[in-house]
RNA sequence: GUCCCCAUCGUCUAGAGGCCUCGGACAUCUCCCUUUCACGGAGACGACCGGGGUUCGAAUCCCCGUGGGGACGCCA
């Protein structure tokens, strides 16, 4: 194996792709790219009971949809057992592991006991050294069984964690861990370290949460004549509240985001800012992030989650970042609030007008909706407001000029506003509302001549038309 | 309960013993800009969890306490 660096994110398909996972593959991803090295997904699916197709899917899309794209899988833990297998038996065969034949309830009762005993609950090691006849069950045949690792029993592992600096861990504390289950399948911890031994994983990044199976896997390591990667465990991300991020928060899937108007630039970055920095600096693009990443400079404490900030973020990333970038993205926000091109503004003229005053691209499709159809009710208020004689007037006079132009841009159109008030003598306060009433219903929208633009020249001259004939003098 | 981790403005963070009467960003508030709503600009408010050490000097190092989080599964 080549001794590039080679990082890898490794999810259980047994839900949505979190933010606190999207993070971690950042991270992971970063690490890798910053180096030079290679970026590897990894599918664990060894639980059969809880991993689904559908959370495999949701996994690659958000994966793909934040362009956190792999150089090597994905690999699938389900294709690789009769590797865990054999690793398993060579375990057993070099007494580094032993078949334990202890039912729930005995092991419910170990658990209690060292409870009891102020110590941690745990499987006190009874078929360790034991080799009495296999028990039989009800029906009079051999209980299947599992097979558990021989931890150490005394000394000390150290996981010298980037992040967290050096850790200790009594191996007193630690017990035999099971890594083959009854129903012939590997166990998590055990899976781990045959895959990232065999995939040439260098550096293990991952969430603060598996910091306390590390001695564990050292062990396993080490039982196996391996040199264990080095690790690096990132902290978590609670909720706005403090607590661990759940449903009750809003959105998990990271798609849901996506749903929510958010783009993939705001919510990287968004991720990358949580529990890393680069000095003062805000913004970064993706290679900016690949530049100056490195897990050593890893916070330690965990942060919270603000969707205020992330919508900053994406309110940036849409008023700064050229249109031209976002419109497939807006596109398909569009399609949600089911506005066809064809029966309204460009998506481009559309991100142009409104991207100044829009934080989230569903945002901005909602406020398009307006250019799409024929204002169906004029705002009370603003009517009361508005509308007189002399309004109507103005309307009426802007609405000839305007039927004369020859081309309808927003510049000319703006040359038509200023020559109109200007041949009325009147200033803007008195255009510029009913104007905004007839297009648009309200008298809140953008600058007046995009406002108008949007519309098309036909269009704008039948919504004037319309108010017009709606409040006749 | 046991083990592990963490602790700077409401939030994300800068800070690697003197450069710190703690800097930036989000949010909030004020003012300016302005044809609406926004954008933008200027400013204000706002924090080193507590107690002991170490040191000439501590937000920074050590200890204790407190608070928060995580792990203790034939889940990952």
């Amino acid at each position: 194996m080549s001794n590039i660096v080679r990082t890898r994110f490794a999810p259980s398909p047994t839900g949505d792709l979190h933010l606190g996972g999207a993070r971690t593959a950042l991270f992971s991803y970063l690490e890798a790219k910053h180096r030079g090295g290679e970026f590897i997904l990894r599918i664990e699916d060894t639980d059969l009971e809880r991993s689904t197709p559908s959370a495999v899917k949701a996994i690659l899309d958000g994966m793909s949809w934040l362009g956190l794209h792999h150089d090597d899988g994905p690999y699938y833990q389900t294709k690789r057992f009769a590797r865990y297998r054999e690793v398993a038996e060579k375990l057993l065969n070099e007494g580094n592991a032993y078949r334990c034949f202890c039912t729930k309830d005995e092991l419910e009762e170990m658990r209690n006991a060292a409870e009891a005993n102020g110590e941690k609950p745990r499987y006190n090691g009874y078929w360790r050294d034991r080799s009495e006849a296999v028990p039989l069950d009800a029906s009079g045949a051999p209980i299947r069984g599992v097979i558990r690792f021989k931890n150490p029993q005394i000394g000390q592992v150290v996981v010298n964690d980037r992040v967290r600096g050096s850790v200790v861990f009594e191996n007193a504390e630690l017990d035999d861990l099971v890594i083959w289950r009854s129903d012939d399948a590997p166990t998590y911890n055990f899976a781990v370290v045959v895959d990232d031994a065999d995939m040439g994983v260098t550096d293990v990044i991952r969430g603060d949460d598996h910091l306390n199976n590390t001695p564990r896997q050292i062990n396993i390591y080490q039982a196996l004549g391996l040199t264990p990667p080095s690790f690096a465990h990132l902290p978590m991300i609670l909720g706005p509240d403090g607590a661990k991020l759940s449903k009750r928060h809003g959105a998990v899937n990271v798609m849901q985001y996506r749903s929510d108007g958010f783009l993939p630039h705001a919510v990287l970055n968004y991720l990358v800012r949580l529990g890393w920095s680069h000095g003062d600096q805000e913004i970064f693009s993706m290679s900016e992030m690949i530049e100056h990443f490195s897990a050593d400079r890893v916070n330690h404490s965990a942060s919270r989650f603000d969707v205020e900030k992330l919508t900053w973020l994406n309110h940036h990333y849409i008023k700064t970042l050229a249109p031209e970038a976002i419109v497939e993205e807006f596109r398909w926000h569009l399609q949600q609030q089911e506005l066809a091109e064809v029966h309204g503004p460009s998506a481009l003229d559309l991100i142009v007008a409104l991207r100044e005053r829009c934080p989230t691209l569903k945002d901005m499709a909602e406020k398009s909706a307006v250019w799409f159809k024929p204002v169906a009710n004029y705002d009370a208020a603003a009517v009361t407001k508005q509308i007189n004689p002399v309004s109507l007037g103005a309307l009426k006079t802007l609405r000839n000029n305007l039927a004369n132009l020859n081309e309808f841009t927003p510049a000319n159109i703006h040359a038509v506003l200023e020559k109109t008030l200007a041949e009325l003598g009147i200033g803007m306060g008195k255009l510029g509302p009913v104007t905004r009433i007839a297009i648009t219903g309200t008298t809140v929208s953008p600058a007046l001549d995009q406002t108008i633009y949007l519309a098309g020249q036909t269009g704008a001259l039948a919504r004037m038309d319309a108010l017009l004939a709606a409040f006749p003098v």
